[in-house]
DNA sequence: AAAAAAG
């Protein structure tokens, strides 16, 4: 199946065609990245980056567990026993993680600016922080050596109870950036140890679980499948659709919740989503803002949105971490100009001279493509197929169970190419994503911001192409300044169109040199938030040794019951007694965002 | 006009 070259059976193969088997991503093939970007020109930047890299160490998964099957299948019923265990059990499911990371030191130039009354100071070490002692251990043996950027300023505030609107970069560590600090939250939560477990009331009557926690996310694969709300759940991750539903079917109460975060927060809160937000948020049983702490990130963050998202906030900072939806420095972007008729062709050449470039670094390469409909990524999946490039499409047509096969299917190597729809622009964590090509580009930058993040993740190179056409000459103002943002080489032909567009030129937020934007500082009634910092570079920071978060989140603490193929609200159990026996067994939560 | 997300 995988003769191109790119992705030799020999190297590399699931175990099982049927079903992949799950792969802990601490035994995953390691895969520094360096040397797919062969036939690319460098910038200064990348150069040294490459070249700092270096190979990860890698330790041996040590002792078995003792713990995990005793809660095999089945829940001890006394609360106070299981949050006892569950630290040292997601402690001992996280031994061995031990991915070092090329260059996390990228991140330390860049600018950071908060805005707000009172903003907590960062912190230069997770062990500062007031995470509590399990929490901590845990982090230090997923070999988060250092927070990031976003991470070292954000959790501070998170863990001082203030409302936070975050901006960071694609692929620099968002989501452990509000998962910590949620995560420490309910495990010291007193109403844990006094036994309060949603709808735990008999009587024949359904129960109601009532998290303590609520994350919202765009996607059902940035959530992971699960079981029953009567077992009670603290952390519950959801799309809007299906979760509205639920709290109408009295399935779910929001009634005790205290952490609400909005992950890809401007994704959630543009046309299509903010009704539906609007209703979980502000109609039903959900406390107010200023009695629960509410936390938006996402890596663009439009003024528009912004000013949406401050119904939700009381009194929150603004924090800015590089600049407001600008891509990062470690992905080099082209761009062709290609016509519509062309494209496939173009596809074709560029995907046969990968192939003929592939080095032994490269091979577990993956390329994503991204397409503009859901009958464009099917066509293009058999097209490439028919033409020697195992491909897979993904999109919002497909059950969940297809969209997780393809997945899988792609992250294995079977199908080394994704053809996908935006359902995987955002968010989507997957390691050894080395291209993203814009088969079709989107139609505004921020989405293309997006779709280049699935690559160059947590400090590792990538490379993003971009077919573009005459039809997408509205985007060439935006995606020139862009690029000189970050360093890249513009075609000259690009500045051309985007003088040419320029008056009906979409600017983008943020603007072209500095810093983050907090949208309060526009406004005429916005002198109270005058407790602005702006810090220019980050001293000391050196993440010699990190992880994405996946490791966290998919080895310890996620429970999946992989029995429901539908419904698509999840739960993120702080109990993880059950976890490692589903961990032990193969089957491993989809836990697509851990780092975003 | 298209994607995503409810059944």
């Amino acid at each position: 199946m995988t003769r191109n070259g790119v992705f030799p059976e020999s190297t590399w193969k699931p175990t099982r065609p049927t079903r992949p088997r799950y792969l802990p991503p601490h035994l995953r093939p390691q895969n520094d990245n360096a040397g797919f970007l062969d036939n690319v020109t460098l910038t200064p930047e990348l150069t040294r980056s490459r070249f700092n890299s270096h190979q990860p160490a890698r330790s041996t998964r040590g002792r078995g567990r003792g713990r995990g099957p005793r809660f095999a299948g089945r829940r001890n019923p006394n609360w106070e026993d299981e949050k006892f265990d569950e630290l040292e059990v997601i402690d001992d499911a996280l031994e061995g993680t031990n991915e070092t990371n090329n260059n996390l030191e990228a991140y330390e130039d860049i600018p950071v600016q908060a805005s707000g009354d009172n903003i907590p100071p960062p912190v230069a070490t997770f062990a500062e922080i007031g995470l509590g002692d399990g929490l901590k251990k845990n982090i230090r043996r997923c070999n988060y050596v250092k927070p990031t950027p976003i991470q070292r300023y954000a959790i501070p505030i998170a863990v001082a109870g203030r409302d936070l609107m975050a901006c960071a970069q694609t692929g620099s560590g968002k989501t452990a950036a509000f998962c910590f600090p949620i995560i420490s939250g309910v495990l010291k939560d007193p109403s844990l140890v006094s036994g309060r477990r949603g709808g735990g009331g008999g009587g024949g009557s359904a129960a109601v679980a009532c998290p303590l926690a609520l994350i919202l996310a765009p996607t059902r694969e940035l959530s992971c499948q699960l079981r029953s709300l009567e077992k009670g759940v603290d952390i519950l991750v959801a799309t809007p659709g299906r979760l509205v539903d639920m709290i109408e079917r009295a399935r779910v109460s929001l009634g005790m919740l205290k952490y609400l975060a909005l992950d890809e927060a401007d994704r959630m809160l543009d046309m299509g989503f903010e009704p539906q937000i609007r209703k979980i948020v502000e109609q039903m049983d959900m406390p107010p803002p200023g009695t629960r702490q509410t936390m938006l990130f996402s890596a663009t963050f439009p003024d528009d949105i912004q000013r949406l998202a401050s119904d939700f906030l009381s009194d929150y900072i603004f924090l800015a971490v590089g600049r407001v939806g600008s891509s990062t420095d470690l992905i080099v972007q082209r761009v062709e100009l290609v016509q519509e008729m062309d494209k496939r062709s173009h596809l074709l050449d560029l995907l046969r001279s990968q192939r003929s470039n592939a080095t032994p670094h490269s091979k577990h390469a993956l390329t994503l493509v991204f397409v503009e409909t859901k009958r464009g990524a099917n066509e293009l999946e058999h097209w490439l197929s028919r033409n020697g490039f195992p491909a897979i499409a993904m999109h919002g047509d497909k059950v969940q169970m297809e969209r997780e096969q393809a997945l899988r299917s792609f992250k294995s190597g079977a199908t080394p190419i994704l053809v996908a729809t935006d359902v995987a622009s955002r968010g989507l964590d997957i390691p050894h994503v080395a291209h993203v090509i814009n088969f079709d580009m989107p139609k505004n930058i921020d989405d293309y911001v997006h779709r280049i993040g699935r690559t160059g993740r947590a400090g590792k190179c990538g490379l993003a192409t971009a077919f573009f056409s005459d039809k997408n000459m509205p985007l060439a103002k935006s995606l020139t300044e862009l690029m000189k943002e970050s360093n890249q080489e513009v075609p000259s032909w690009l500045v051309q169109h985007a003088e040419n567009h320029s008056a009906g030129g979409w600017v983008r937020h943020g603007g072209p040199d500095f810093g983050g934007y907090d949208f309060r500082k526009g406004t005429a009634s916005s002198s109270n938030y005058n407790d602005t910092y702006a810090v220019p570079a980050i001293d000391g920071y050196h993440a010699a040794a990190s992880v994405n978060a996946q490791p966290f989140l998919s080895s310890g603490n996620f429970y999946s019951d992989p029995s429901v193929k539908t419904g698509n609200v999840d739960y993120l159990y702080t109990d993880a007694a059950a976890a490692p026996y589903e961990y032990a067994y193969g089957y491993g939560s989809v836990i697509a965002s851990g780092w975003d």
